[in-house]
Order: C-alpha cells, then sequence, then structure tokens
DNA sequence: CATCGCGATGAAAACGATTCAAATGAGTTA
DNA sequence: TAACTCATTTGAATCGTTTTCATCGCGATG
C-alpha cells in the first residue's frame, strides 16, 4: 500500500517495471508500444508489473525523444463568452477523436496574455494550435511559425496564403441584422462595437452599412458606439451611453450578445420597453438568448461546428505537410427572430 | 527570412544557440536562467543569438530534467456551466500569479473523460491538480496519488483527511432557497434536482428539509425531481416533468442556474406565470441568472474566489510537501432574491 | 617568482522514454 | 553437423535541457 511515496522521489520509470518483470526497458517499451512483437508470456508478465507498481509513462520523456507532442494548443479571446466555449467544445471533440488532447487557453483580449500563452505553445511544442487572435497579432505567431508549427485562425480570416482558417462571413452578418432593423422601420440606428481593432467588429459595421445601402436609407442612419471589450460590462456601460444620445436611436445592433444582455439590463432598470421604445439585435445567438428577459433576436454563428472544422483543417494540415494548401472555410451567419426586436402594430 | 524551417527538422536547439554563440550549451543555458554567472559580454553575445535564431527552449527536455513541469492540471465538470468558468478563471489568475500555467479540462461529468484526464495530468508529471469530481470518484485519483502529484478537491468536501478542500456549505444553500419559498407562502414544493450520486445535490436536499423542519412543515412538502444532467437542456425536460406533477407545485428549487433557465423557458411557453403561477429559485448566480426573461432568485457560490483560493491551497501544499496538514476552507451561499420568486399581493 | 583566489567558462552526466541494429536461441534444412 | 531462418529480446544511442565539478586565465599576495 506504498501509495504515497517518498516526495523526493520522481515516481516509478521504466527501469522499475523493467526490474520487477525482469525483462530490459526496451522490452517494457514494445509491451506499451508495439505488443505485437512480444511473446504473450512476456507482455502479460511486464503489463503486470505496470500494474503492480502503477507506472505512467512520463510524457515529457516521451516527446523530448518523438519531437512533437500530442497536444493541440487553443487560444480564445474570451472564455467568459459561451460562444468561444462552444467553439473550445467542438474543438476538443475532434480533436479527442483523432487521439489529440487540447491546452486551452484564454487571452481575454490581451495581446501580453496572447503573447504569453503562444510562446507557451512554442516551447511545449504543440503539434499545432487554434487561434482567435486578438489584434493584427501576426507577429506573435511568429514564434510559432519559427518552430514550423502549423496554426489555423479561428472566427478570423488568414490573409493571403497565410494559414488556414473558419470564419463566419461577418459582413453578411451585420447585413442581415441591420437589413431587419431597417425593415422594421427603425431609421435612427445604433451599432454598438467592441473595439475596431477587431476585424469582425469592422467587418459587422460594413454590413450594417450596405444594409442601409440596400434599403436607401443615408449612412448616418447608424451612429457607432464602441466598447473597450465584449462583455456584459461593457454592455450595461454602453447602454447608459445609448441613453445619452439624441436622437435616441430606436433600432439598436449589438457587435455580440453579452453587450446585447448588458444593454437590455440597463434599458429594463432605465423603464425603456423593447421592443416597443428600443428594438434590440445581437450576435452569436449563445443559448442563454433564447432565455433573457425579452428573448433576444441574434445572429447565429455555428459555434461548435467551426471549432471542429478548424480542428480537421489543422490535422489535414499536419498529416500532409508538404502538399498543404491553405484554405478558408467561411460560414454563413443565420438572423434568429426573437421577441427583442419585433416591433407590435 | 528562413521562417519556416524544414518540417523534418526538429527546430532550433540549445546546441544551435551555443554554436553560433561561440560558447558552450551550458553557457547558453546559464544565460537564460542565470544570467548573473555570466559576464556582461557573454550574455549579451548569447542573448543576441537566440534572439536572431527565434530559439525556444524545450519544455519537455526541461521537465524531464526537472522530474516536474510548472503546470496544474485543473479538471472541472461542466465548462458550458458559467460557474464552473468562473472558478477556472480564479484559478488562473493565481496560478500565474505563482508562474503556473494551467491546463483546463472539461470532464463533462463523465467517468471516462475524468479518469482520461487524470491519466494525461499524470502523463504530464502536473505539479498539482484541482479537481471537480464526479462521483465518489477516489479511485480515478490514485493514479494521482502514485505519482505523489497533490490535488484539491474544487466545489466539494474531502473526506477524512485525503485532499485540501473548497467548498460552499451546500446545505446552508438548500436551507435558504426552501426557507425563502417557505415564507412566501409555498407549501407545494419542487426541489429539481441533478444526479443525487452528486454529493452537491444531496447537500442541497438535505438543506432543503431542514427548511421544512425549522417551519414546522411536514417533509412531504417537497417533491424531489431527479436530473441526469445540469444543463438547459436537462431543465427544459425537467420543466415539463414538472408540469406534470399533481398537484402542481407552486415553489421550485432548482440544483443551479441553468436547470432554473431551461425550467423558465418552458415554463414561459406554456404560458405559466413566473413569479405568480410558480415562484422559481437557481442556484450559482451566474450572470445571466440576473438578465434571465424573469430575473432569478439564486444561491450565490464565490466561483472566482473558490478558484483562487483551491489555488493557493494547492501551491502551499506544494511548497511544504513535509509537514502539510490538510484543510477545508468553506464559503457561506448567499441568497439573491430577483423578481422569479416574489409572489406580488 | 610561486601560489592563491576568483570569476568565467566548458565537459560530461544525468533525466526517461523510443528505436535500430545486433545478439540470442530454437528449430529446420541440406 | 553446419548453415540458415525466424521469432524474441536486448544494448546502446538519442532527444534537449540543467547542473555539478573541473579547468582556465589572470591579477593579487606572500
Amino acid at each position: 500500500m506504498a501509495d504515497r511515496p517518498d516526495s523526493r522521489s520522481r515516481g516509478v520509470s521504466i527501469k522499475d517495471v523493467a526490474r520487477a518483470a525482469d525483462v530490459s526497458v526496451a522490452t517494457v517499451s514494445n509491451a506499451l508500444n508495439h505488443p505485437e512483437l512480444l511473446s504473450a508470456d512476456t507482455h502479460t508478465r511486464v503489463m503486470r508489473a505496470v500494474e503492480k507498481l502503477g507506472y505512467v509513462r512520463s510524457e515529457s520523456a516521451r516527446q523530448l525523444r518523438a519531437g512533437q507532442s500530442r497536444m493541440l494548443g487553443l487560444l480564445v479571446l474570451d472564455m467568459r463568452n459561451p460562444f468561444f466555449v462552444g467553439m473550445a467544445h467542438g474543438a476538443e471533440q475532434a480533436a479527442r477523436a483523432d487521439g489529440l488532447g487540447v491546452m486551452l487557453c484564454d487571452s481575454s483580449q490581451e495581446l501580453a496574455a496572447e503573447e504569453f500563452y503562444l510562446g507557451l505553445f512554442a516551447e511545449q511544442r504543440v503539434r499545432g494550435a487554434l487561434v482567435t487572435p486578438t489584434d493584427s497579432s501576426t507577429t506573435s505567431l511568429s514564434v510559432l511559425r519559427r518552430h514550423g508549427i502549423p496554426y489555423v485562425f479561428l472566427d478570423r480570416v488568414a490573409s493571403g496564403d497565410e494559414a488556414c482558417s473558419v470564419s463566419v462571413d461577418d459582413v453578411t452578418g451585420g447585413r442581415l441584422a441591420v437589413g431587419h432593423l431597417l425593415e422594421q422601420g427603425h431609421r435612427d440606428i445604433a451599432y454598438l462595437s467592441g473595439p475596431m481593432s477587431l476585424p469582425q467588429c469592422r467587418d459587422r459595421r460594413t454590413g450594417a452599412l450596405q444594409a442601409c445601402d440596400e434599403a436607401g436609407v443615408d449612412h448616418d442612419a447608424v451612429t457607432v458606439v464602441e466598447t473597450e471589450r465584449l462583455d456584459v460590462d461593457a454592455g450595461r456601460d454602453a447602454g447608459s451611453r445609448l441613453l445619452g444620445l439624441s436622437p435616441r436611436p430606436t433600432g439598436v445592433f449589438c457587435a455580440n450578445d453579452l453587450i446585447a444582455l448588458g444593454v437590455l439590463q440597463t434599458l429594463v432598470a432605465a423603464g425603456v420597453a423593447v421592443p416597443d421604445d428600443i428594438a434590440l439585435v445581437g450576435y452569436d445567438d449563445i443559448d442563454f438568448a433564447a432565455a433573457a428577459a425579452v428573448p433576444l433576436t441574434s445572429v447565429r454563428q455555428p459555434a461548435a461546428q467551426m471549432g471542429a472544422t478548424a480542428t480537421e483543417l489543422l490535422v489535414r494540415e499536419i498529416a500532409g505537410a508538404e502538399r498543404h494548401v491553405h484554405e478558408n472555410v467561411e460560414f454563413a451567419p443565420e438572423l434568429v427572430v426573437r421577441r427583442s426586436s419585433i416591433t407590435r402594430h
């Protein structure tokens, strides 16, 4: 019952097993990795010793010898946003199916954190990385490139032929959202955007303006309110700013659902009726959108599928290293209309 | 601009740097880890070579030599539950402050996944683990024990002196919730519980019954409806079952907010008014509870703080391995009353 | 002048696994 | 009996670091 070994010890190594089974370390290794090479007798003898000693192989020694790990790195912008959790989930499932583990990290939209974690990925020699980049973070990715670690962009179109990527057509997403508001008759529209340094935020605005063009409405109809972050707190804050605008917009498009939920709270608290006084449209269609105080109209992105697809692209790139051609898979967004945007007549 | 090395190559190693800087590998290692030992001249020469070659040290080689990693393993029950994400966030912050990375894994409440990930932790020789166990999973933890990897239970009281743990007094939590419903005059109460194999679910029921005792109400007042999982889907499902009960309960206590949100959706869809027809109380007080269709009364648990505290306990155990005494830190739950449970008179 | 001390550097041995080529040994064939 | 085959098993090299201990050069001291 020596369950708790001396804390100075290094634990059970392959040598200990070899000694216990009275074979060489090579045989133990073969028993674990190429059982077909061994006689049945030897194999069971080794496995019994493994069992008895509770041997667990050292992944670091393994990796060192192999030169690479069996891990993918996954860096997301914000784990408190269910949309990213959804992508992570899809990616993990797909990776496990390929026998790969996933190392999940959260950059919290901070460049410093992003660089820290990408450095960690490089140190760990991950087999590949899935990255939701903060800024035009081509620089921080050079650490991966230098070590020949392939990466795929998640929720972001790769520029040129830098890498594979999985994205959603955000221009169309913005067009759907604002087109819907215009259709409902709104002519004073606010776009509550996250930081304009994010391409997603820029593209959704472009889409919003396109919708104006299509409806023959002047671009002035859309006021942009920029927030620093993309979370509920920022939404609450943006809500206050929204109420200070004059004329006060009657249709509001939020860069994501968290912001929309924050805005909704502020509006409800201020006695502003949704959708009657202000119609609201979010983005991502997270589970909680449907359960909101006023069920939220939102632009749906297929989060889990995006994660899974990105993993598949990455795995394919890893496998066919030589003749790999980068590609971008673009998903179509889908408008899900709920009560928050439907004005009663 | 040899950014992309030959894919067969192993990348830049410490030897390459040594050659480039015309020093020994030992000197390169020292430049990185003990710069005070070197002359300023040599140091800058080495660093320049590191920079130029884009050298990143191999964590696996490092670990192999050191016998342990600089990582903590964190295994949560369900990453799609913001409560666990909150704990993970708190834990990560605390770990980063101690220069430790966190490997985040999601068991999805499945024993097989739990065992897989604990095995992974052992293979990686993580420095320590934070675990939210599914069942009475002392068995799967033996793999950690055997390798002398310390672990701390998160959101679960450790039995005996097995390990440190961080928990919330779930009995009190249940008592607060049901006490509140009883105070509001409800005498037909349902407890929508997750699997009774989870101590949290059992304790909350115990608390519910205690509240009955205190109010001089018979235990029969509380009907238990058990669900298999603890997510929104399960909640929707439980909502239907709830509507089939007769007499139909007027006060409902849910084992967590996700279930409560699911129930809420079913009730709203069925035209049942909350709180007038049915009063609803959730658990965890996730951010989305306040933004729900009907703002949700909930029992708050300090998620981030729990994660941070658990990390601190673990770090302390790692540091003072010899004279460590396990301890349990128990937080107090707090009832946050919102509209979902307040019957208008 | 010989010796000592000291700062700076390097040679070599670990760490734990995998793998390849070589050794062993039993059975088969000429 | 000698040569050969084939299935098992093993010795030794290797991966990239860190660390210990020895060495080297040089100014200072006796």
